[in-house]
DNA sequence: GGTGAGCGT
């Protein structure tokens, strides 16, 4: 009768060895779509450059986009402690149908020695829209 | 000092 009582008391420990989690012995499949994947933007007149030299400046790569179309802005990115850049940049053109043949004429070309890939930018949250000053108490005296 | 995938001072 005893023996009862020591067998519900005492497999506590011994619980945990067969009750693994019964309806998930696996990691849950991932539902497709959700994985780090980037896609590409859509089409815009801006562009996302990769793949530049650490040497490759704003005006080198104005220079070489402007080939294909007109370049509105150019810009590589570059630290602002080190004032290096980072290897990457941005270049707006003034229509998307530039855009698109600056892709297809700078996307796998070379640029100082290195391979860049152009493809179109993502899109940006907007900078800063009126009713957010940057002076909090600055209305009442 | 300048690496090597990426999405901006």
């Amino acid at each position: 009768m005893a023996a009862m009582r020591a067998a519900v008391a005492a497999p506590r420990g011994l619980r945990r060895l067969f009750s693994t989690t019964p309806a998930s012995s696996f990691i849950p499949p991932p539902p497709s779509t959700a994985a780090p994947v980037r896609e590409k933007a859509e089409p815009s007149t801006n562009l996302f450059v990769s793949g530049l030299s650490k040497r490759t400046t704003t005006e080198r790569l104005r220079e070489a986009f402007s080939q294909f179309g007109e370049v509105v802005n150019a810009r590589v990115v570059t630290d602002r402690v080190s004032g290096y850049s980072k290897g990457f940049g941005f270049v707006r053109y003034a229509t998307i149908e530039e855009a698109g043949k600056g892709i297809e004429g700078m996307d796998g070309k070379f640029l100082d020695g290195w391979v860049i890939f152009a493809e179109y930018a993502r899109p940006r949250p907007p900078p800063g829209q009126p009713g957010q000053p940057m002076s909090p108490p600055y209305g009442q005296q």
